[in-house]
DNA sequence: ATCATAAAATACCAGTAGGTACGGAAAAAT
DNA sequence: ATTTTTCCGTACCTACTGGTATTTTATGAT
């Protein structure tokens, strides 16, 4: 890459946001569902042209692919940086219990998670979209697992348990956590829900 | 009702058959997703013609909740029937487990759990359908709660535990276990993470 | 002033969605 | 034989889907 956002200096300057159009489509995606809204509805909400939002990401599966990227750098991000912290590993938890069960109304921010939205009817979208939910997956898992590792050398969790199980057994607990809180379950109860799930990892956790 | 499934004796005799719809929607619904597949579809599929859908159900809710009425009868009366039955709780845990990580592709049957994808796009469905959602996890919770109250009265499940959270808990924990089963993750590592979660219930579980 | 360039938006495309009006057909009742 | 009742399916409705051809407009370069 040369020139990324250089301004081209040539022909009519272009006036469409596309940052405001990904976080209208995220946000729609997010709160409504990815497979829920259309092109047209997206347009409208975000105050362009059909063809405008075509000429700056291709097609249906790009805008998507691309609005999961922006989640990925606006939301998933938070989650990346407690698993790469250097912290004891029950501060770690501590802090990933509460990211996940902070109060999005208060926040302004949709409930549930766009990822796990979209894991769940990737048949319905296309290679695109599919391929970059398959990359987050994956870089999930990898930082999770790697985060387990980190805390088996400083004797912070039990080195007998397998780490990629454990990680997927922790992505399972959170997104369970989460899915949870969007159906309305009172906080307290999905916090003794996420005690007992990884006090089960022989973890000594308050 | 006094006379249900009797024969109106009069008129054409209808052709339409009802439970091969069912069978066909519920399959379609199940396997791709309850919001991605059309009337058109499940006419084509099911060989009937959409008026003759539309006299049968009334409405594209109409079929959904039929529909998932038909998977509760054909699929979820087998976990009712563990819940209910008076056998030791870690028999019935067994039991749990070994239905929800069956092979599917073996049994013919789509991987993971109508109900719970329904459940999941709730805001895209109809109002028959959301109703019979409803129901349905609140009587499956209720099921899971008498299920933990008989364990605490035989002394095979801790009484401090709060039983309505607790049958939130492993309902929670099976959902997860369905939904790894249905991305392809492998039976023994499944079956690890629900050992766990089950441990950390304070349950002696071999 | 003119030309090349790039982005704008209207208006359109074929296909499909959920849903129905309606005339025909098959049975029982008269 | 005719009527009544019920179900059948073709053909159609409007609305909307993802996607685009086309013309207009705004800029920099000549």
């Amino acid at each position: 890459m040369e020139a990324t956002t250089q301004k081209p200096h040539r022909g009519r300057p272009k006036t469409l946001d596309r940052d405001h159009v990904l976080q209208v489509a995220m946000e729609s995606y997010w709160s409504e569902g990815p497979t829920a809204i259309s092109i047209n509805e997206i347009c409208r909400r975000a105050g362009v042209s059909k063809p405008g939002l075509y000429r700056e990401f291709g097609s249906e599966d790009g805008l998507r692919r691309t609005a999961l990227e922006a989640y990925r750098d606006a939301i998933l991000a938070q989650l990346f940086e407690i698993l790469s912290a250097d912290i004891p590993f029950n501060d770690a938890l501590d802090a990933l219990i509460e990211l996940a069960l902070e109060d999005r109304a208060k926040l302004g921010i949709p409930a549930g998670c766009l990822l796990g939205q979209m894991r769940q009817c990737r048949n319905e979208l296309g290679p695109q979209t599919n391929e970059a939910i398959e990359l987050m997956c994956k870089s999930s898992l990898a930082r999770i697992e790697d985060w387990i590792d980190r805390a088996k050398k400083n004797g912070q969790f039990p080195v007998e348990i397998p780490t990629a199980t454990a990680a997927l057994y922790a992505d399972a607990q959170i997104a369970s956590a989460i899915r949870m809180q969007a159906e309305g379950v009172a906080k307290n109860e999905i916090s003794k829900c996420l005690q007992w799930a990884f006090r089960g990892l022989g973890l000594a956790h308050p």
